[in-house]
RNA sequence: GCGAGAGUGGUGGAAUUGGUAGACACGCUGGUCUUAGGAACCAGUACCUUCGGUGUAAGGGUUCGAGUCCCUUCUCUCGCACCA
């Protein structure tokens, strides 16, 4: 059999899909609301390295989807486009000189090679890109939103600062310490930044996770991000009469409080250490400065501090506690200074043992020599709180606290404000002008879009100032307020801006005078369906829906989330090979023999493992010769047929041979002579049970179970020597989705002259799926002992008279006495014997 | 440590949610056709020595019946991690 011509028919039905505009799609009122869906894809970066086997992952689920949707008579929005600011091209700026501009447009070319080789159904009237001044004239225009509603401050705050990518980073980009990009250590820098007031939100953003159909994985990590909790401000005063307020979730035990610590950065550390000890201190500081966040957090798992010298006061017993420093206090949360409590916390405690300062318990259940307890039980040594438990302690001591004012009840977040600014060149300018009069003043709605200059310096000032800074003429500018001597600002936006709204701005991409209409957002929003990685769970979508919130809030949209149901792609893996000392080995120095896996040079045994595809392991499988070889529709499906949507699975190029075998045979079939004459009844049966498996599990995107209920159908219609049009059309409908450039083509064959992508969706008879006979199953004590035909329906006596009449059961019954008998129709019958 | 999820043949994975474990595919074995095939087609393929038995990470429980429900343990993946 020879392979389907599928390069020939791949690149005819995408010239015909583009030359008639086929998947274009409008504002139809035709369309009741409930035949109306968005389904979005996360759009790309464009990077030089082109597509990777991740992204038809998902862009097929959603293509497959789109298409299924469309067929069965909905209205469907399904855009693509390219988050085209970022750090990459910049940097191969520096390196090259070529301006970012030209090689963000030569990838995005690249890209959308790539993407429409792999017969997507977007609407690529829609296509936007966020570089472009079209684009990022609204995301300046929202930005200015913000600025407006006062969510937007310039702050002077040590910042995250990556030394590699030149740039401050939000709290959301640093990992263990490092840049989530480009893997470097992250530095404490002073920089003035342009912040985002995001903690504002923090309750909705935590409140609206469960009105979200989303993973439970991708919520737990933004309630956890965001990380509520509940207890109290307290003030203690020092002997100086300085005050130091702390956050605590258990004010309930005060009385247990043996010691206080500042934060290294505290700004009280100066004030009241005293003379004997502050060249200690002094040096401690200077210390912790040093020290990294990687340092700080995961090396110093030992305690360390210094007594400062200072005693405070405890407001509820009077008892006098001395003041430490320790860097285990975070200045970044709460108020940078704890009341220790080393019964009842696991870190106080560590820190008491090996300082030996005093441990009281105030709370009894544990053994506090031995262990923090942090337990629930009645308190003890706690004056007026003796005897309760422990949220009835809170209670009670809060009141207090706020009776004698001397404290409040109080919510704190771990989630931090977000700074919004970066210091390079290739992201959205920040449309402010400082004026030395005026102040801080936007630049007015009608002279936006702010552009970026041209220039080919794309060198980072030393500053910690963006090369925007360097460019006199755009720099300086009029006040638009009094006309005096402005200074632009020269902080660009962080590559997440774009990708805050993009999904909006598909809706209307070309409206000029909004940046949306009402009425386009009205018709689509929200979005029903959003399919992209997991890597995005904190960061792109915290940030889009903070603006999807705020816009809200402005008026500006109608939902109060953007994006109804998401769903995160599993990564595609790759095999690699392990020593025994666990190091991998590259996947081009190994060899199989005899079922195993032996690595060349030094003939030891490996074993196959799963990995991340990396160009050092030489495990990476570039699409553009998967789509060469084998053709895009079996790429789709093999993506599809390797496992569910969700998980990641290991890519085998073996198992794509088989999709691709697949589809030869479905191909071997559409060249038979075509017949009208009625299919039988099995084959009949073999269809519309397979039409409603295909139909449910497209519906659920259970694309793998679909595609192998495709296969039976396929193994069946083999057999026969002719294409009986009662069974190919519906047939070919089906696979549509999967594999739309071959069903096109084979839909021509069958005489159709227009695109099947508007065809109606075959449906099943339910008469027609049903077996007449059916196998059931005889077991003894839950054992298979045989099986037996019987017509589908029979009643449970009847099956139990018919179990009895077989030999098996005869053989198994004999001389023992029957305790039960259980007959579930078209399934089974259970004898229970004894003896 | 905390949170989320997962452990099923040689491999990727199925199993209508408590009812035949291993669908479909890869690989492998044998065969057919070929000058040849790393092509195509057909058949077989969980394990064990036969009647039969054993099998879904391990152990226990509920049930006529458990991959599925409950308890205990182990392993792996992902995220967070001195957040007071």
């Amino acid at each position: 059999m020879s392979k389907y011509p599928f390069k020939d028919i791949e690149a005819r039905w995408q010239k015909y899909w583009e030359e008639n505009k086929t998947f274009k799609v409008s504002e139809d009122p035709a369309f009741p609301r409930d035949k109306r869906a968005y389904v979005l894809d996360m759009f790309p970066y464009p990077s030089g390295a082109g597509l990777h086997v991740g992204h038809p992952e998902g862009y097929t689920a959603t293509d497959i989807y789109c298409r299924y949707l469309r067929m069965n008579g909905y209205n469907v929005l399904h855009p693509m486009g390219f988050d085209s600011f970022g750090l990459p091209a910049e940097n191969y700026a520096l390196k090259t000189g070529t301006h970012p501009s030209i090689t963000t447009q030569e990838n995005i070319n690249n890209f959308l090679k790539q993407i429409k080789s792999l017969g997507f159904s977007y609407d690529w009237d829609r296509e936007i890109s966020t570089h472009t001044s079209e684009y990022y004239h609204w995301t300046q225009w929202i930005f200015l939103q913000l600025y407006k509603a006062g969510l937007a401050y310039e702050s002077d705050m040590p910042i995250n600062w990556c030394p590699d990518c030149m740039t401050g980073l939000a709290n959301e980009e640093v990992l263990d310490g490092r840049c989530e990009r480009c893997g470097q250590q992250v530095e404490r820098k002073n920089l003035r930044q342009w912040v985002f007031k995001i903690t504002e939100y923090a309750d909705k953003l935590l409140e609206d996770l469960d009105t979200l159909d989303w993973p439970d994985s991708v919520k737990a990590m933004q309630r956890n991000w965001i990380g509520r909790s509940e207890g109290a401000n307290v003030v203690f005063h020092t002997e100086g009469g300085d005050p130091i307020e702390v956050y605590t979730t258990r004010p309930d035990t005060l009385f247990g409080a043996t010691y206080m610590v500042l934060a290294p950065e505290h700004a009280l550390v100066e004030k009241i250490t005293t003379a004997g000890q502050k060249a200690e201190v002094e040096e401690y500081v200077r210390q912790a400065n040093l020290k990294s966040d990687l340092e700080r957090t995961e090396l110093a798992k030992d305690k360390t501090g210094v007594f400062t010298g200072a005693y405070a006061i405890n407001p509820l017993n009077g008892e006098k506690i001395p003041v430490w420093v320790a860097d285990y206090v975070l200045i970044s949360y709460g108020h940078g200074a704890i009341m220790a409590v080393p019964a009842h916390d696991e870190r106080d405690w560590e820190f008491a043992k090996k300082f030996k300062l005093p441990i009281i318990e105030v709370l009894s259940g544990g053994n506090v020599e031995e262990e923090a307890f942090t337990g629930d039980g009645p308190h003890v040594n706690s004056g007026f709180l003796d005897g309760l438990g422990k949220e009835e302690a809170i209670s009670a001591v809060i009141k207090h606290l706020e009776e004698k004012k001397i404290g409040t009840g109080a919510v704190n977040y771990k989630l931090r404000d977000w700074i919004f600014s970066r210091q390079r060149y290739w992201g959205e300018p920040i449309p402010l002008v400082h004026c030395e009069k005026c102040g801080i003043v936007p630049v007015p709605e009608d002279q936006l879009p702010l552009e970026l200059p041209p220039t080919d310096n794309f060198h980072p000032s030393n500053t910690g100032e963006s090369p925007l800074a360097n460019i006199e003429e755009w720099v300086n500018c009029e006040c638009p307020e009094c006309g005096g001597k402005g200074r632009r600002e020269t902080n660009t936006m962080p590559q997440w801006a774009g990708s805050c709204w993009y999904y909006l701005r598909y809706i209307d991409p070309k409206n000029t005078g909004r940046f949306i209409s009402k009425e386009a957002e009205d018709y689509w929003m929200p979005v029903d369906l959003y399919v992209g990685g997991a890597e995005h769970a904190v960061l792109h979508l915290l940030y889009s829906r903070f603006w999807h919130k705020v816009l809200f809030d402005l008026g500006l949209v109608k939902d109060k989330e953007p994006f109804q149901r998401l769903i995160n792609q599993g990564m595609i893996t790759s095999f690699a090979y392990q020593r025994k000392d666990k190091s991998l080995v590259p996947t081009d120095q190994v060899e199989e023999k005899d079922d195993k896996y032996i690595e060349i040079e030094t003939g030891e045994e490996v074993t196959q493992v799963i990995a991340k595809m990396s160009k050092s392991l030489k495990n990476v499988i570039n699409p553009d010769d998967i789509i060469r070889d084998y053709g895009s529709d079996s790429m789709r499906m093999y993506e599809m047929f390797m496992g569910p949507l969700q998980v990641s699975k290991p890519w085998q190029t073996k198992g794509l041979v088989g999709v691709n075998r697949f589809l030869n045979r479905v191909w071997d079939i559409a060249e038979r002579e075509i017949t009208d004459e009625e299919p039988s009844k099995e084959m009949l049966k073999v269809l519309h049970k397979t039409i409603k498996k295909v139909n449910d599990d497209t519906r659920d995107l259970e694309f793998n179970t679909g595609i192998a209920q495709m296969m039976i159908f396929i193994n069946e219609a083999y057999k026969l020597d002719e294409c009986y049009r009662g069974l190919w059309e519906p047939f070919v409908l089906l696979i549509a989705p999967y594999a739309p450039h071959l069903a096109e083509e084979m839909w021509r064959m069958l005489g159709h002259e227009d695109t099947l992508a508007y065809e109606t969706w075959p449906e099943f008879i339910e008469e027609l799926t049903k077996d007449d006979e059916k196998e059931i199953v005889v077991q003894i004590n839950g054992k298979v002992r045989c099986k037996m035909m019987l017509p589908a329906g029979t009643s449970p006596d009847e099956m139990k008279a018919a179990a009895h009449a077989q030999e098996k059961v005869k053989e198994w019954t004999d001389g023992k006495t029957i305790v039960k008998e259980i007959a579930i129709p078209d399934k089974l019958v259970n004898i229970v014997v004894k003896g």
